[in-house]
RNA sequence: GGGCUCGUGGCGCAGUUGGUUUAGCGCGCCUGCCUGUCACGCAGGAGGUCGCGGGUUCAAGUCCCGUCGGGCCCGCCA
């Protein structure tokens, strides 16, 4: 066979269907298993799209049987052949015509037919999961067994009804029928892989980071990597369809203090100095509204030389979008549509819109944080004005103190163990917490140490405002606003994952809106951007940035999808005057502003339209529609908590010549 | 920068208060047999510097210190 020929393929793996048996085949794909009967061996051949039983039978073609003997797993094959149905296996039983009638009508079958079927052998017991499909009229049936995953074919015949063992695989999608193989040519071998290419597998991140090729190959790889790519596209046409321009802006750019750490790349020509990669495409996205390209988009890769987390990585990717003439309600009017795009055409997930808005003080204080997770209840409540006057010192040393007294109520929190409590309160204490306080709501009333330190009326209002009911248990956190809502906030999550509270079928949208414009850094004494120098504020709240800086709110906006920020954005400051004024109250120094953002700031005065923005993370979208906790799963080749590129090595060392090129000394032992 | 946790054949794990000669188990792998399996079956077999370095001890997979790597979190992430 030449090897053009051998290359051929008319179907992938995950074509093939009864209405093709007769017709011939040619595949492509790993052999993902081989089972060997001596006369007769299976091979299930896989690729992008699904599997395929291959067959060698030595009646068929001696040499393809051969060869195939000496196939293992993960071997690359092309092979030929007829496509068949599977036929019917060996014959289990004849029983009288009268069951017809239950296979004709798709009935349920009775139990008289059943107990045939388990008086043969147990392993013959029909489960209540039963499909009847009827393939020849009055002739010929095929029943599954689901649960069990076993089919059985049953034929009309003149002395009644033959049932046979079906070979049909109900499993796979391609399991009415197997290609007969007549030409085998074997493409490549391959060593043993370290762990099956298959779902569900128990094998360590690292082991599947070092062979990602590997793992790649499993089906819910593919279907992920397919996902994102669906996702990515849709996104494309729905921007273009609603008048985007794709634009590229540079990766190697200028490097800016704020925010993130920066990700530096020396210059050759400039020793000594260092271009940045992008944290995100921020300034150029706005300098491209300046330059009159009205709506912008790009699928642009950032980076943000931070520790990672489960849901972050050093290099991840935004949908980056900016528009002109453009507030508030046209960028989250375009996102909601795009989001309602990209869940609904390549995640299969219906999205109403539009999307409830919460205004930020809102979140902090019912959920504790600006990303809550609205699957499920069990919000804070505020009971400092309750607890004012109560004996526990605890909660009073922390009301004098400026702090707060917050509570969640737990269903079911009775059963609670000491040890339960004990962990809970170590949960907390990660958060700053000094401790947790709990009181249980028992049929005999409160229950709890601290319970001689209120009267019954600030434990009924308590109860009343949490809405506790008997058998939950309340937990208190007294402290500082922050730790406050950091404890409880994060208790409320943990425990809703644990207790099961989360409907994980559920997809809550909303945005936060209303930030502060401004957060007082207490150390420095001064005011921080809450998000960025160029992030407008409210025309109401615009006058207080002279008078009192901290009330003035900011038009920044957040998407959040259960518990997950996915997408952030502001309208952007579009005046030199306004954006003079935060630089003062942000204590920047003139020279300094003309040396950081000069060229920004020049810009700004050639006429700049009003303009506003917003980037949605692509990993994270995707993290969610996959109903995954990890944004590793949702990379083809992700870094590892430490940054490394298992796969790879990367970062690695470089040669001393490299290093003078770029006049640079390494000041540690490699 | 910090806390917790894991590291034992290819993979997943067990290995007790340090002490039984040859460190077990399952899967995978190899050889043979097997014509309807799809987690095929049956019989036999190979495969281990217990992450690395140092220490304590008569004796270390087991205890201590350091180090490397994986994971989760705090800080950080405008």
């Amino acid at each position: 066979m030449s090897q053009e020929s051998s290359l051929k393929r008319t179907h992938y793996c995950g074509d093939l269907r009864l209405s093709d048996a007769g017709s011939t085949a040619q595949l492509n794909g790993w052999v993902r298993r081989r089972r060997d009967h001596g006369g007769v061996i299976f091979i299930d051949l896989r690729d992008r799209t699904g599997i395929t039983q291959v067959v060698f039978d030595p009646q068929i073609d001696e040499d393809a049987h051969a060869l195939a003997d000496s196939v293992r797993s993960e071997y690359v094959l092309n092979v030929s052949g007829i496509v068949r149905e599977r036929a019917p296996g060996e014959l289990l039983f004849n029983t009288e015509a009268a069951y017809q009638s239950e296979l004709t009508d798709n009935t349920a079958l009775s139990s008289e037919f059943r107990s045939q079927f388990s008086e043969l052998d147990a392993k013959y017991t029909l489960s209540e999961d039963i499909e009847i499909c009827e393939r020849e009229n009055d002739k010929h049936w095929l029943i599954t067994d689901v649960e069990n995953n076993r089919t059985y074919d049953i034929f009309s015949e003149e002395n009644g009804l033959n049932v046979y063992q079906g070979t049909v695989n109900p499993e796979l999608v391609t399991g009415e029928i197997e290609v007969a193989v007549e030409s085998l040519s074997i493409l490549n071998s391959a060593k043993t892989p370290p762990f099956p290419v298959e779902d569900d597998i128990e094998v360590s991140e690292d082991i599947r980071m070092r062979y990602r090729f590997v793992d790649l190959r499993r089906p819910v790889m593919q279907k992920t990597l397919e996902m994102r790519h669906k996702a990515a596209l849709a996104a494309r046409n729905y921007m273009n369809e609603h008048g985007f321009l794709e634009i590229e802006t540079p990766i190697l750019m200028n490097s800016t203090p704020e925010g993130a750490r920066d990700v530096l790349v020396p210059s050759r020509y400039y020793p000594g100095k260092f271009y940045a990669l992008p944290q995100s495409p921020q300034q150029f996205k706005q300098i491209l509204m300046m330059s009159g390209v009205d709506r912008y988009f790009q699928i642009a890769r950032c980076f943000r030389d931070e520790d990672t987390r489960a849901d972050r990585q050093l290099e991840f990717t935004q949908l980056d979008i900016e528009m002109s003439f453009a507030g508030v309600d046209e960028v989250l009017d375009v996102t909601e549509g795009l989001m309602k795009r990209i869940f609904e055409d390549a995640g299969g997930i219906p999205v109403q819109t539009p999307f409830l808005r919460l205004p930020y003080h809102d979140s902090i204080s019912r959920f504790g944080n600006d990303k809550p997770d609205t699957r499920f209840g069990m919000e804070l409540t505020d009971l400092s004005d309750v607890m004012e006057d109560c004996d526990f010192q605890v909660f009073t040393r922390a009301l004098s103190s400026g702090g707060q007294v917050k509570g969640i109520a737990v269903p079911g929190g009775e059963e609670f163990s000491r040890k339960d409590i004990e962990d809970l309160t170590d949960f907390v204490a990660t958060y700053r917490a000094k401790g947790l306080a709990w009181i249980k709501i028992t049929s005999e009333g409160f229950s709890s140490g601290i319970v001689k330190f209120f009267n019954p009326e600030q434990l009924e209002t308590a109860q009343e405002r949490m809405g506790a009911k008997p058998g939950d248990i309340m937990f208190f956190v007294a402290d500082r606003p922050k730790v406050v809502a950091d404890a409880l906030g994060n208790l409320r999550l943990h425990l809703g994952h644990k207790l099961n509270l989360i409907d994980e079928t559920k997809y809550n949208f909303l945005w936060i809106v209303d930030y502060p414009l401004f957060e007082w850094n207490e150390e420095q004494n001064r005011f921080e951007p809450f998000h960025h120098l160029f992030t407008g504020a409210t025309e109401e709240t615009l006058p207080h940035l002279d008078s009192d800086p901290g009330k003035v709110q900011s038009q920044h906006y957040d998407l959040v999808c259960n518990g997950y920020e996915i997408c952030s954005g502001s309208v952007r400051i579009h005046n030199w005057d306004v954006q003079q004024k935060i630089f003062d109250i942000l204590k920047i120094k003139p020279e300094e502003v003309e040396n950081r953002f000069g060229y920004f700031i020049d810009a700004l005065e050639y006429g700049t339209p009003p303009h506003a923005g917003i980037a949605p993370g692509l990993d994270r979208i995707v993290m969610l529609m996959r109903n995954e906790e990890n944004i590793r799963e949702v990379i083809a080749f992700p870094k590892s908590q430490q940054g490394l590129c298992l796969l790879t090595q990367a970062p690695s060392n470089v040669s001393e010549e490299q290093l003078e090129e770029l006049s640079i000394r390494v000041d540690v032992d490699t």
